[in-house]
DNA sequence: GAGGATGTCAGTAGAAATACGTAGGGGATG
DNA sequence: CATCCCCTACGTATTTCTACTGACATCCTC
């Protein structure tokens, strides 16, 4: 049977300890390294080419979110599953953006390490609970401030279509040729919307369509 | 004891039954009605005014995303958990938009849907385990996709610091201002960047801007 | 049929952006 | 020290955008 090669990052013992335990009760999985500090996890890892990373997120030298982003810039495909203390909206945004397959908290299950390292290794994402509720609190908080903005404007369908246009990029003789009308009706449709959506030029009219979701 | 209102909305007898006995095996929770419809769900929501709404996503007369999307129009604060046969991920992003606060797919164990009701309830969402592999599979797609086109592009601090000011919809006159520089300069870093990105205007460079995730 | 919303177009004027090219000072690096 | 990159700055010319005002036809509604 062929075992998938773990490696572990934290600088506390008793943690490493803690997962290493957790990790062998399980006959497939196999730890073949631990490192106690950021730049010896980069090291190992170059060396070991673990099929997983467990990793505490704070470490002295380097924390596990730059040890994850240089890791996963030379080996995209990289395996990484981060444990943290906190359930920090900036951490954890920051580790899926770059993309860590795992974030488990701390305070949590050890079954929930165990989840996280079952669903990585086959090539599924898995955020802990609480590293979920943060993220769709973050999501639906956007969604409730674009309901709240959404209701006051109403624009018509000429103007939908050329706020779409000039979003990409168009110039308004260039929207005239495409619409078969003047460049002054478009001039006066752009500051039409402008007017409507309260902004200065047309940069600000794109960013406020965005996010009022109009365009496509 | 305060019992948590429940109503329960699907149009198959034996779906509303297993979740009924699911749902009054707790002491706390109680089932105030149960909808065959999407029309009846909406009317008796109105009329039971339930603390949680546990409904199929597929009925017969409307759908219980359109069913939601009503609800919460009118009442923002609405808990609604989605029960479905699918995690298909426009129906799951769907849910999320709308502001349903959990999502559960029926060949999951019940145990998923007593902890998507226990967090709902308690102002959490909960998404179970399929729905959120398919979010995190698309979001990883993004970030992927986003990775492979940064690399070419690269700029200067000062660059990104004056793109920066372009998507907040700054003039030459106002950036040269804040940033102690002659507007000429501006104009050169503007040019500079739209050279750069290969872009013919400043609405365009913002756009690409933010493909590349440079805006902050 | 009066009134409102929509889409169309124009004049005038000034502000801003874009397209060229050129160039010096400073820092890092071989 | 030569070279490259970055930041800085200017000249000239043209295009595009923004501001403000006024106007007319159509369609819908009350």
């Amino acid at each position: 049977m062929q075992k998938h090669k773990i490696l572990i990052a934290d600088d506390h013992a008793m943690v490493r300890d803690g997962v290493k335990n957790l990790v062998q009760q399980n006959k497939d999985l196999i730890v073949i390294g631990e490192a106690r500090s950021g730049n010896e996890t980069l090291e190992l890892f170059d060396k070991l080419q673990p099929d997983l990373l467990i990793m505490d997120i704070s470490m002295p030298d380097m924390n596990g979110m730059e040890v994850s982003r240089t890791i996963l810039a030379k080996n995209p495909g990289a395996s990484i599953v981060i444990l943290s203390m906190y359930d920090d909206e900036d951490y954890i945004s920051r580790c899926l953006e770059y993309g860590v397959k795992g974030y488990v908290v701390k305070n949590e299950s050890g079954s929930e390490l165990e989840y996280a390292i079952r669903s990585v290794l086959q090539g599924k994402n898995y955020f802990s609970r609480q590293a979920q509720d943060v993220i769709f609190k973050k999501y639906s908080q956007n969604v409730a401030r674009k309901k709240t903005q959404e209701e006051e404007i109403s624009l018509t369908k000429r103007e939908i279509e050329i706020v779409r246009l000039i979003a990409d990029g168009l110039t308004s003789q260039q929207m005239a040729d495409r619409l078969f009308i003047s460049p002054r009706t478009v001039e006066t449709h752009r500051a039409n919307l402008m007017k409507k959506m309260s902004v200065k030029n047309a940069i600000e009219l794109v960013k406020k369509a965005q996010q009022l979701d109009l365009l496509q």
